[in-house]
DNA sequence: ATGTTATTGTCAGTGACTGACATTATCTGT
DNA sequence: ACAGATAATGTCAGTCACTGACAATAACAT
């Protein structure tokens, strides 16, 4: 049922535009009432945010299954290698997603709330490997801009791998954090 | 007006809450309509996010002024220097108002989206100075996560100033990113 | 005083979302 | 196959955020 309300909704969507489409149709669309449509999603929006459990498991088991003796860049490293699998797969599906995301500000900051979860998740798997508390947040976050700047050129230049996009990633954060402000 | 609708719903907000407060009884302590209400706000949200165009002239002008030779992170550092007396001047106004943020997952979602639009505006102004699109926008979200890891040590920690820990912060992004994955 | 313009009030309407209760599957043990 | 429990759905009425259209009023210039 959720499967089919999610798959009405994309259609329609994607016809009309997310704000343009009322619950009512996407209930109709899939056959029935907009009330049952509310019980399977707490809101209109979350009918396109359902799948991110999948990558948040990945990455806190790989974070928690990392080597004890490593950083937490390294940790976060390996913990987006693991997922990279999830990435590929899910191309196909992800880039449409994303071009409607991108038309709503509705679902842009619904898109944030989810990516900001997922970074307190990656910050609390941190801190359980002995980061504290505020560095645990600000390496997350560093991963997660990292993560994010490898998705899009890859998105872009699909000539190299989304590995291979990822360790470029965390070398540009390396390299533009290099300079010392403050000091020069 | 706006002074007196925001001040009004700031008072609601304390006393029940952002969601168990109406946009007419905010319009009502004004002495206004409902209407009025929404006629100066694009949404009921939106009362509460209003002195941000302040934050983000800043910035933009510091980075559009900032010496050329200087790299991004450099730049960014300098720009969020020159923002610091907005943030001292603004600590008592903004303690409250973060308080209200955080028990409301709605008004989370809007600060969310209110921060990533000033992300934006410094990756715009990183690639006037000549950084990459991509890169750019990397740069921007790795000095806001310094910058808000800044900002929550200071609330934490009021013995040293901001700027301190602004230089801090942006120290430890560099310390953190130092290690090389991939090659280890 | 008169015309202009900006601000507000009024009203009717749409659409997201909820609570309460009835109805209908779906499943379980016998 | 049957009765009873459990879960999913339908129905309905209602609240609230938000909008468009138009009238009323205030503020201001001429």
């Amino acid at each position: 049922m959720r499967r089919r309300l999610q798959q009405a909704a994309l259609e329609l969507f994607g016809e009309r535009g997310y704000e343009l489409t009322t619950a009512a149709e996407i209930a109709a669309k899939a056959g029935v009432t907009e009330r049952t449509f509310f019980r399977h999603f707490a809101d209109k929006r979350e009918v396109l945010f359902d799948g991110e459990t999948a990558l948040s498991d990945i990455l806190n088991s790989a974070l928690r299954e990392a080597p004890a003796e490593l950083g937490p860049w390294d940790a976060l490293f390996r913990a987006f290698e693991a997922a990279e699998r999830l990435f590929v797969e899910n191309r196909s599906f992800a880039e449409p997603r994303h071009r409607l995301i991108e038309r709503s500000p509705a679902l842009q900051e619904r898109a944030l709330a989810k990516t900001r979860s997922l970074i307190a998740g990656l910050a609390s798997a941190l801190r359980e490997r002995g980061v504290p508390d505020h560095a645990a947040m600000l390496a997350a976050q560093m991963g997660m801009a990292a993560l994010g700047h490898a998705v899009a050129c890859w998105f872009d230049d699909g000539s190299s791998g989304l590995g291979d996009h990822l360790a470029q990633a965390f070398r540009k954060v390396r390299d533009l954090s290099a300079s010392s402000p403050g000091i020069g």
